[in-house]
DNA sequence: TAGAAGTGTGAATCGGAAC
DNA sequence: GGTTCCGATTCACACTTCT
């Protein structure tokens, strides 16, 4: 009763589409638990950088020498890590997931972090760079991509994830693990005052919006403790998603509060994504048999020759078996499990028709009773 | 004095171009130190499967269920991996270097363990399957990469990296960090007596071959603590490098040293071989959505007064219809089928413009980074 | 014989609502 | 919380068989 107040309140005090300032470890600490649906993190690499880079002309590359980037250590930069995931861990709802992105410096110590805290690996994806920088010296392969993790927050967790709004994004084949997204460049940069990068490593929006439309629904509150120019939180914004940002350093939250408040969400139409068929609701084969669709006694067939018999009750009767479409749709394949809708076909006019059209039928009066769309 | 003779002693005594039976840990222990060139290991990935996973046509997914995939815990194979590591380390020559592969599931912890070795990341590499396995429940994304990481024995090791092979291999620009390198499957997959797969997870050839072109030079000494069918040993056969073959399983040796007595050391016009160009690659056009080219919401024409809406999934709705540009535009013609890229314009200072030419745009971009074999 | 059509398969951490 | 049972879900190739 107590904890039930307590969470409502502590959920009612979640701060919503703000920019918190401070460590975002400290700040993670003080907000309730279990209230966030997903975190987008964008973690330090810990580069270990030595010296400066010049390219072939002399020109000298603009590296990341931020004091952020500093750790001592392995040792160091694990501890950080630690904290931090466990922090984020927290946070996140029971059916809540995390993205951490990162290159060969950090991932490999961030992935196994992820993996002793108990999140669970959904997939390793691959940002490739259509436009990377090139290796200058000609020492190594031409660094053209990054890392992403995605992981739930245990391996019981029921994550979101927009399996056919993923595959209409790839033009009607499943999205791979991994990606080609430019470079953030251009009007999309942020610049400064003098006319510099704002922050060294701005991440490109279609990265950003490819991870939301992917893992969040609208309405999802999304957090992202590394914040930097806000990236996140404008893509949030623009998808009807709600953020929470956290930044240490004031120049980020000022130049990122700029960008969000520009932000235009989208309408509402255009936020809906293609929906899977597991939301719509569930038909019971008998009610088929109810509504006079298919008489008792009447025969289904099957792709490959079988027959069985519609009873009463909505339950099939064939080559000595009986029970569901379903099993005995399974029991005449020796298959495992079989889905009796789309397997069992009625004749009419001598042409056989699947009984899945008589579900969509039933699909479409219930909309219609419900006035709702589709 | 002694120990150059010592070492010199142990070189003479390299087991050259032969498959050693047994432990690979004790086995690399047994061997003179600093004596190999180049290691290459495909360890176990822990994949930790479940149960059984089927097709949607019901069909079995053959899966990697052997027993030298099974570990305790992280923690026994975290120990696993430090012990092959260690033993590996100490076989390097001072400017040698190591190639791991492995998949989410055990990448993370493999590059943790390389790093606290002591090894000297200079890349990760992403092998991009062509072809891989798709995910069948649609509940992730298809796993459609590995991951290959390289490192020298330590920060101050002199590596090789043949810089100009890679770039010519790549028709005359930087070879990138992202491999695409299809399966191993056709003649090239080693079948039993039974005509199963000899091994569950045989690299391909082409995987190897570019490895070792960058990385060794011809003479060099090659170590496969993990030989498996012997894909090391039968590329640096053809390409003219020495190798090691270490294998635990009876059964691949036997396969692994038919295979290798089969190859033939390639004459040198052969090696000129790779590189051909790829069709126009398709361009999703969720990603002229991404990329912010078009924003949600925003009104699509077509050249008889038809208009849609686009929404973030890259899915078109228009006149009652959901669907790809394509569909929809079909549905607005009454035709079996339409080019969506030619049939859609969108409105810019009041001109209409075919979305064909943010494809192009695409296209170029693409071309210009990475429309190379890779 | 060439082309069309059908079959097989790959390192996979691959449910969830209802009772 | 355990059990039952509905019922959703695949891409690129290589190879074989049929027309």
């Amino acid at each position: 009763m107590m904890k039930t107040m307590t969470q409502g309140a502590a959920q009612a005090a979640l701060p919503l589409n703000q920019i918190l300032a401070g460590d975002c470890i400290e700040v993670m600490r003080s907000l309730p638990e279990a209230s966030v649906d997903l975190i987008f993190a964008d973690p330090p690499y810990n580069l270990q950088l030595r010296g400066d880079l010049h390219r072939p002309d002399n020109s000298r590359v603009d590296a990341v020498d931020d004091a952020w980037d500093q750790f001592a250590s392995f040792e160091a930069y694990d501890r950080f890590t630690r904290d931090w995931l466990s922090a984020a861990q927290r946070l996140l709802k029971p059916n809540g997931a995390i993205w951490v992105i990162g290159s060969y410096h950090n991932i490999f110590r961030v992935g196994s972090a992820m993996q002793n805290a108990g999140f669970w690996i959904l997939n390793d994806v691959v940002w490739r760079k259509s436009n990377p920088m090139p290796n200058f010296r000609g020492k190594r392969l031409t660094n053209a991509h990054e890392t992403l993790i995605w992981a739930s927050k245990s391996e019981a967790g029921k994550y979101t994830f927009n399996y056919e709004a993923m595959k209409a994004l790839n033009e009607g084949v499943q999205m791979r693990s991994d990606w080609v997204i430019p470079l953030c460049t251009g009007h999309e940069r942020l610049k400064d005052a003098a006319g510099d990068k704002a922050h060294p490593t701005q991440k490109p929006e279609a990265l950003l919006h490819r991870v939301l439309v992917a893992t969040t629904n609208p309405g999802d509150v999304v957090l992202d403790p590394f914040f930097g120019t806000g990236t996140t939180g404008a893509v949030a914004k623009m998808l009807g998603r709600d953020f929470i940002g956290i930044e240490r350093e004031e120049s980020y939250r000022a130049v990122a509060q700029e960008r969000i408040d520009r932000v235009r969400k989208f309408d509402k139409s255009a936020l809906e994504t293609t929906g899977s068929k597991r939301a719509e609701p569930r038909v019971p084969f008998g009610q088929v048999v109810e509504r006079g669709m298919l008489r008792p006694g009447e025969e289904l067939f099957s792709p490959r020759g079988g027959i069985a018999k519609v009873r009463a009750d909505g339950t099939l009767v064939g080559n000595d078996v009986k029970g569901s479409i379903h099993q005995v749709g399974a029991h005449l394949e020796g298959a495992p499990s079989c889905n009796g809708w789309t397997y069992w076909h009625f004749k009419r006019d001598g042409k056989l028709i699947p009984i899945d059209l008589l579900r969509q039928q039933i699909r479409a009066e219930m909309d219609a009773d419900l006035g709702r769309p589709n």
